[in-house]
Formats: C-alpha cells, structure tokens, sequence
DNA sequence: CGGGATCTTGATAAGTTTCAATGGCAGTGG
DNA sequence: CCACTGCCATTGAAACTTATCAAGATCCCG
C-alpha cells in the first residue's frame, strides 16, 4: 500500500459527511501519512484503564472495543473496521474503561491530540466531519443495544450481516456481494450475545434459507432484501442516507 | 421550584467534571433560566425524524431514549434522569433516529445552538464539561450492551440498580439507600430486554435474596455490596473519579 | 506430519417467553 | 356510592429459544 494510500478509507469515511475540497483531501493525507503501527490478531491497539495520548485510526484489518467480564465471558461492544477511529475524537477520558484488540493483522495510525486542536482551529470543515464520525458511532452503538434487546439469534445476525455490508461499501472494502470477514464464530458469538454452537446452527439457517453464504473468511449475501427484512435493518442509523442515495455506489441490494 | 433552582441537577453534574467556579454557575443558572416545558407520561420530548434544533436538559421526571421496532416491540435505549442532556452535543444530526419520550410527568428546558456556540467560545471550560456528560453517555451506552449481551435477567436488572443509584446520587436524587422510580415494570422490561413476566419474576428473586425492596414506585437498597457484585458493577465506567483528577489542574472557585 | 484452533453435531438442560387468567388500585361517571 | 374501566402487578402452565456439555471432524500452519 502506498504511503499516500494508507489511510485511504479514513479519507474515504469523511467523504460521506459531505464532498471533501482538494484541499481537505490533502490535509489529511498529511495528517495520516505517519508509519503505521502492526498488530497481530488478539493484540491490544489500546487496553483497558490506559489513558489515550492520541487517536488511532484503523488503516487495515478488523478490530473491536471489547468488555471482558470477572466470570470469563467478554462481550464485543463494537466492530472497528478499515477506516474507523478507534477513540472518540471530541473527549479523550483519562482512563479507557474497555479494551481495543485487533482481530486479525491489522495496522494503526495515530493522530496525536495537538493535530487535532489544529484541526479544529484551522479546518472546521474536517473537524465538523469528524464529530460526524464519532456521532455515527453512537448510533452504531444504539443499534447494538436494540438488536441484542429485542432481536432473535437469526435476526441479530442477519442484522450486523446488514450493517457490516453497507459499513464496508462506505469505505469501499465490500466486494459485489460480499465482503472478507475475518471474524471466527466465536468472535460472532462474542458480537452477538450468543454461545459459539448457536452462532453455527444460526449461520445454518441463514445459509438454509439461501440468504447467505460463508465459506474461506467470506461472506456472500444472495439476498440482501430479504436478509434486511429479516433483520428489519433500515440503514437510517448511519446517517449516510443524503449521499447514499445519490452516489449509486450503495444502491446495490 | 424556583427559577434558578430549575437546572440544579443539570449543574450539579456537569460539577463532578470538576468543581465550577462561582461564575460557571452563574453562567449556567443564566442559560438555564429558560421557562420549562411540560411533559406527560408517553409524550415525545422529540420524536424519530424530527430534527433537533436545540438540545433538551431534563430538569425534572424520568425519560428515556427508545426505539420501536416494526413488529410491535420496543427497546429502551437508554435512561434519561435529571439533570441529563436528551441530544448530543457535539454534533447534532439532521433527523433523530429514535425518540425521546417521557415516562412520567417531566419537564424540560431547551439550550440554543447559539448558546452552545457562545459556551464553547466563552467558557471552555463548561463547554469540556459538556462533552465529558456527553462521553458518559456513550460510556454508559457501551455497558448496556454488555447488560444485554452477556448478563442473566438477574444480573441485568441488578446492575441497571446499581448504576441508577449511582447517577441519581451525582445529582442529589438518592434518598438513604434508595431513589424514586417511577419505572413500571413494563418500562423495566423494555429496557432489560426481558418480557414483563420475567421482570416480575426477577424483581422476586432479587427481594427474596434481601438486596432490596420496590413499592409504591420506591427501590430501597437493602445491601448495594452484594448487589453490585451479583452484577459485576464496576462503576468505573461513569467516569467519575475525574474530579479527583482534574481537582488539581483547575483549582477555579 | 503433527498439533492447535476452529467448525460441526447430538443430546440434554436451563432460562425465558408466551398465553391466559386473576387481583388490586385509582379514576370516572351515572 | 357503586359499577365500570383501564392500567399495573402477579401467578401457573406449557412452549420455545438458547446454552451447556461432550465428542468428532476439519482446517491451517509450522
């Protein structure tokens, strides 16, 4: 990958907030062009009561903000994927109250706190798009809450299957259909509430009823209307809906 | 109520940020002084797909944040007490993604964009402390994903206690070694992810084991040591302990 | 080729939901 | 004052979803 292309999805991610000038292009490639930092599957990107110095961004592979529990149960709270930061941007908390552990080899990029006051003093435009970053990732995090409350095992993963679809098309990482998935089932299991041995009889089901396949760490989806049916999974939560519609780039379905 | 009574639990949290100066009170007191509105049980602060154009501070009642789903079910997003903020901050979206209802008799004032520019240019400070209640909020969001995923019914509505007990503390609102709840435990259940049935059940269970008492809309704690520990209650994600931390840097008043 | 993680399967157990019925309590209006 | 209504809490029984346990199959990597 190349030095310019490195954050590529970053930039990408912005993008949806509103069509970013030459100018903010080249702003923050850079503001990103640092030497990345490389994790191992399971490693920590950022662990639980560390105090954050800066911000990192997600540059390739999966990751995820992970509770573990004292009776050994850990619960994934969020997915992070290429393109995503991995703190929130408008407070750093003296103290991180969860863990953040890549998932498969991945590789972080920091944007130190003083990049980011400059930012926001000299590139409101950038900044504005970032808040939108992390304001999409409360309403990610409001979605979690309803599809662990009130959704069956077959309807919560049909339901992430949605998410994750159209989170990677932001970010140009979902192929035709599909889209790599390094996740185990027992990070599935993890993500979704549920032991690893329903995750697989689930993933049966939805490849029983020809919505989906997963074979070799990918996912195909053969029928995304019925599998967000399925899920009642209206994209309005990502707040993308203004360009989503437009670009023609996500009206596959 | 007097009028400048009106926001105390509003002020009194953004306090545990770090102590306020004389002025920031009277800066807040002067924001705040705003004529209340009114609320029944049921009645939308801010429906789905409005668009927000100030942010509502909760003076008094309980409401909650709240999603309906196509078949008829709902989930409770999360709980709104006095003193919080209904919308973000930092970043306010072009149409809400969920509703903000009432879920006893409430009142709320409204805060301006303006005023929270003029907050943020003016009184750095206040407007930090702003986004620390904001950051909470996600924090907070973060636990209850993990309530939902990984903990028993038992657990789940003894943890949800725990934490009620501590935000209603930081405002004031606890009285002894309960709170007013003005929950039912249909309310309960829709935020517990659990059919009212079951709440009814574990509300049994947790007075049968002695950890506490609810009549007459009333919870009584009898023993928050073992109840916080059949939740695995940590309370370290509120993220309070800044104060202790900030105290030093901003000694203001 | 071996070994460890991952995936799969079956049987059983546990936790939770659903349905249906009952009782209490408060407000309302005749 | 009393029936009537509506909401809320409570109970029992049966059904269903999901977890747990245990064993085997498969895959991948060194």
């Amino acid at each position: 990958m190349q030095q310019h292309e490195m954050a590529k999805q970053f930039i990408a991610k912005l993008g949806w907030f509103s069509p970013l000038s030459r100018e903010g292009h080249e702003v923050l490639r850079g503001l990103t062009s640092a030497r990345p930092r490389r994790l191992l599957p399971g490693e920590d990107i950022i662990g639980e009561g560390e105090r954050p110095r800066a911000v990192n961004i997600l540059v390739s592979g999966w990751a995820c903000r992970c509770k573990q529990l004292t009776n050994g149960r850990r619960q994934i709270i969020s997915l992070i994927l290429p393109g995503d930061t991995c703190e929130h941007v408008v407070f750093v908390p003296d103290e991180m109250d969860h863990s953040i552990i890549a998932l498969s080899p991945s590789s972080t990029i920091e944007m130190p706190q003083n990049v980011l006051d400059i930012l926001a003093r000299e590139h409101p435009h950038l900044a504005l798009a970032l808040k939108w970053e992390a304001f999409v990732g409360t309403a990610v995090q409001r979605e979690w809450t309803v599809n662990l409350g009130q959704r069956t095992a077959v309807e919560r993963m049909a339901h992430l299957f949605c998410e994750l679809f159209v989170r990677l098309q932001m970010v140009g990482l979902a192929e035709g259909q599909g889209f790599a998935m390094p996740l185990t089932q027992g990070d599935l299991a993890d993500a979704l509430g549920l032991s690893t041995v329903h995750v697989n009889r689930t993933l049966q089901e939805l490849r029983g009823r020809g919505l989906l396949n997963l074979r070799n760490r990918h996912l195909t989806i053969l029928d995304f209307d019925v599998l967000s049916a399925t899920a009642n999974f209206n994209r309005a939560y990502l707040h993308l809906s203004s360009r989503a519609q437009v670009n023609g780039k996500a009206e596959a379905s």
